[in-house]
DNA sequence: GTGAAAGCGCTAACAG
DNA sequence: CTGTTAGCGCTTTCAC
């Protein structure tokens, strides 16, 4: 019941150890008929190479370590998806850890990567993303990604100066608020967010700068951050109906929200999009299955896990890497938006 | 820059590694001020114990492999949810891969969890799904699960008797065609799902049993097996919507089948649950935040993910299992279901 | 309590 | 082409 080890093999085949390793890895030359008998060996006795032994001799294991803040969140199965895509190309696997949103657990994580010896890490969520992340935490990620390639996934960590790869998400908000103000809205509001979260901060930063830029007036009390949630949608739709002046149009923070505040408003009896026109973000898989289907910006999730393992590849084989590589969102155009009742 | 060992703790603490080893461990009384000094050393150098050496001497990882068929479909990241959680709990850690349902993928990966020697594996989804599987890939399992703990997740294995856990699929479609039936319908159609994979077949099955129980007539032009997508729903509810007597409610295979058929219904002008009452199966998250509201059955996915993981323990510590560990589903009625219109 | 030493299974010089 | 041998870093008897 014992495994059978390079040793059987060995034995068996009446060779050294060393001629099984070679076979197995194609390091050096062997003699055809030398390797035929011992492939026949290995294949008879089902011979599984101790991968443990194996990275413990090459220092290497061919992993790479994955964190990220809610695999529940459908955006992280769909870059995850892109990473594993890349990596089985180049013969990596993957080691998967959820936070659920907590940074003790990120701590925790990394440090059970490092004794895991992982190649790399990709970092998402979390800290990551506040727009003013604790110095200590910024400072453990640092020491890490010292010792061991780590790449940051949509993400900073303010003068880490760390290699990341990212959306650019103030240009994608660009082209969401654009798009609704080429539709002749003129009142646009904005919706969702926690207001400490780097990701909140540059949406509205862009949302601003295009109000501005058409010369439209910024109505405060039409912008409403809260939580990422369907409900935060929906709260503050709720809030927005409540009020007598009411926006054309809403920007909402990522999907979710947006089907949130979709929902709620359409509860309330208006029609999406002929009253209100709602654009959303990210460009979730159900997005287009909604009723009215959903304008949003895409952000090409798995595209952006296949860079990040790329970019994180590079940084393994100790290759030059750009400090940030950044990717261009597209706008989705659908259902849930169009002009402005004339009135 | 290279990595501290306990021979370089040993050293430091002018003890041998064997002691460095205990206070690791605490497999071993040890003297307290010793202790104390070695965990010093070890926290000042930031000490990390190499997670492959120790695994392959005490011959455990600590490490479950979880195959499952699409992580991008939202029901197994909820499973999988469940399954960290529970393995967080007892200091297991997991090694995800995703077959995107081609079966030698199963296979390649399941070799590569030997050769990991990860503790045991938890399978989901491909060949375990099908109705009638093909032999070699059958002994494939059996073969494996005979050297290493392995417990199939919400599918079977013809004849292999392995240990499994799964819900009970029968006893949920049993209570969505009930629910419809108590609602007044008669006429009641099934949409999606293939008809090779079990999960349709018993679905069907307890649908048809439901009928017949109730006396009502089993229209076939009304069972409509397609894939298990958004687009299957779509095509069969158009199908459904093209004959001249059509059903007053369906009951899909699952949720995005059931999102589908009520898109497209609509688009068509009926309206759900008025003219058309529709249940999914699964209870995705953004099944209670749909319009309107899908009324489902919900396989409580995480809890799922848990059990399948006390399960594997059990079979880890060579304790006592029961061969099957069968989940009860839940009735979950929302606003896509009502009773049908008087006319 | 603590140390010496033999593994765990594989790789990689080095020598031939 | 092939064999010998010394690691890789930790655990675990077995003595003392």
């Amino acid at each position: 019941m014992k495994q059978v080890t390079v040793y059987d093999i060995a034995k068996e085949a009446k060779v050294s150890v060393a001629t099984v390793s070679r076979v197995l890895n194609g390091t050096a030359p062997v003699r055809a008929s030398t390797r035929a008998k011992i492939e026949a060996i290995m294949h008879r006795h089902q011979f599984q190479p101790n991968a443990l032994a194996r990275s413990l001799s090459k220092k290497e294991t061919g992993i790479i370590g994955v964190i990220l803040p809610d695999i529940t969140n459908s955006f992280f199965p769909e870059v995850f998806s892109g990473i594993m895509q890349e990596g089985q190309e180049t013969g990596y696997t993957f080691f998967l850890c959820d936070t659920m949103g907590q940074y003790d657990k990120e701590s925790e994580f990394l440090n059970i990567m490092r004794e895991k010896r992982v190649d790399g890490i990709l970092f998402m969520g979390g800290r990551i993303n506040l727009n003013d992340c604790d110095e200590a935490l910024v400072q453990e990620v640092m020491e890490h990604a010292n010792k061991i390639p780590l790449v940051l996934v949509n993400g900073n960590l303010k003068n880490a100066n760390l290699t990341r790869v990212a959306t650019d998400e103030y240009a994608g908000t660009m082209l969401a608020v654009r798009h609704l103000i080429e539709l002749g809205h003129t009142r646009i509001g904005f919706i969702g967010g926690e207001s400490h979260m780097a990701t909140t901060m540059v949406k509205m930063r862009a949302y601003r700068k295009c109000l501005r830029e058409a010369g439209l007036p910024i109505r405060e009390e039409w912008v409403l951050p809260d939580d990422f949630s369907v409900d935060a949608g929906n709260r503050q739709m709720q809030r927005l109906l409540s009020q007598t002046e009411r926006p054309t149009a809403v920007c909402c923070v990522n999907d979710f929200t947006a089907i949130g505040a979709m929902k709620t408003a359409i509860d309330q009896g208006m029609r999406v999009p002929d009253d209100i026109s709602i654009v959303g973000f990210d460009d979730i898989v159900l997005a287009r299955h909604f009723i009215p289907e959903l304008t949003t910006v895409s952000q090409q999730a798995s595209e952006l896990g296949r860079t990040a393992v790329q970019v994180l590849r590079q940084l393994i084989n100790q290759e030059r890497v750009k400090k940030l590589t950044s990717l261009s969102p597209r706008l989705v155009i659908r259902q849930s938006t169009a002009s402005p009742r004339s009135e």
